[in-house]
DNA sequence: TGCTAAATCTCGAAC
DNA sequence: GTTCGAGGTTTAGCA
């Protein structure tokens, strides 16, 4: 375990001392946290006052600056990534100014006391990642079959076939059984092979025409060619999209329930 | 001036002295900031799953949350005002549940190391004013109706008509009704279709000739055409003109006033 | 680079 | 409560 101390923190300094510490801090592209008094001016696109009140303004490493009042989602003031910054004594106050360019616009932030300032070096490596899931992904073809082809029905899901399941088996406009294999990311070699395995043992089974659609938000290089020399197609779906028409399907059904 | 302590600081705590620090200012709907090493799960609209790192929390007294890593303005993670939350110890970590209806939306963040945590209660009156908004270009053409065209008399604001509201409503020198759509940015299609919905309406009811205006600082690619083939003419105007008139203006009422 | 459409959009006003 | 429109919207996908 480190014994780096992370975050270093002063209550109540004096001005003086607070604008010591953040200049020292944003010279060194930490992320700062100030809390205490405050008025704010913005110029650019548009422009903005904020007149004196207790704020939270939040600097981060990449430049990025947020100035947030004790209610509320949105920022009353904030600049994206990628400013400079300027930081002075103007009287008996800390005034610091977040400037960037194209568009050309700033904010100037003035502090009369100082309630709290912390500076500090984050870590973070962790993935986010935002979906639905595959499974979403299948019930959201049941609910609007269109987004896979117009006038595709499905019949079953999770159908069970020698080498393992379906995902979703349904029949297209001209009759032709068609078997999706779903994706919820980028969809590879395995997934294009998994899929041509299914089809070879439906075929055998089912004595009509079949066709083989990989479903993923996209393919993995050289795929393409692999599908096609497969005799397989693919349709791009967005796992949000899915997500959005089950939300969608979820508010008519309570509407219609009503 | 006062000597209440605005904020109360942990720095390192023990998760177990931090929970409590954090649920005891829930309680009393106070704002919180957290700075730790955490992972978040959100569920509702959407899903997204974010991986453990070292991360700014923000809880307001309003019941809004905001989960930020030390990269980027936007929040990776959130929950607008009116959250109820849960705090517990889920083994050694800290989690914290916020949970809003309509929708039904949860974030959970689980803490398992907490580098500070600041208790608060701000205290915030000061006015916010934003310039040069579409509101203030309504504005302005009241205070100047010749920044729109010599001579035009404006009638009525938001005024309703069957497809929605007509920005501003007035008379142009040869008595002909004028209908003006603005925009305070580049006007789009939408917008030039929008207008042509409400002159087509307006000429139902009103047994005059009728012109159709679109404001904005400029137009999309394309518009200018699409107008033409409306019949609907395009007059240029800064939302930071109409900013500094309306300035002018303001005072002028105070020199007016004494 | 500019334009279009979506966003866990948020937020407020009006019906 | 729901809908509608604006926003310093922002942001990502494409032509």
């Amino acid at each position: 375990m480190s014994n780096r101390k992370i975050v270093k923190t002063l209550e109540n300094p004096t001005v003086e001392k607070g604008a010591e510490f953040v200049k020292d801090a944003l010279s060194e592209h930490k992320t700062v946290i100030l809390v205490g008094n405050c008025w704010v001016e913005y110029k650019g696109r548009a422009s903005s006052k904020l007149d004196p009140g207790e704020r939270i303004v939040m600097i981060k490493e990449d430049g990025s600056v947020l100035v947030h009042r004790p209610i509320g989602y949105v920022p009353v003031n904030w600049q994206p990534s990628g400013c400079m910054f300027q930081t002075s004594l103007k009287g008996n106050n800390l005034r610091i100014r977040a400037t960037r360019r194209k568009p050309y616009e700033f904010v100037n932030i003035t502090f009369d006391k100082i309630f709290l300032v912390s500076v500090m070096r984050l870590i973070d490596r962790g993935d986010f990642s935002l979906h639905a899931s595959e499974a979403d992904m299948q019930k959201a073809i049941l609910v609007d079959p269109s987004i896979l082809e117009d006038n595709f029905i499905p019949i079953s899901f999770e159908k069970k076939v020698e080498p393992g399941f379906v995902d979703v088996y349904g029949i297209d406009i001209k009759g032709k059984l068609v078997v999706v294999e779903l994706k919820r990311k980028t969809a590879g070699r395995v997934a294009a092979l998994q899929l041509s395995k299914y089809i070879k043992f439906v075929k055998t089974v089912a004595n009509r025409e079949v066709r083989g659609v990989l479903v993923a938000p996209r393919l993995a290089k050289g795929v393409q060619t692999l599908l096609e020399s497969l005799g397989l197609e693919f349709k791009t779906l967005e796992p949000k999209k899915c997500a959005e028409i089950l939300q969608k399907s979820e508010t008519k059904k309570l509407a219609d329930f009503f």
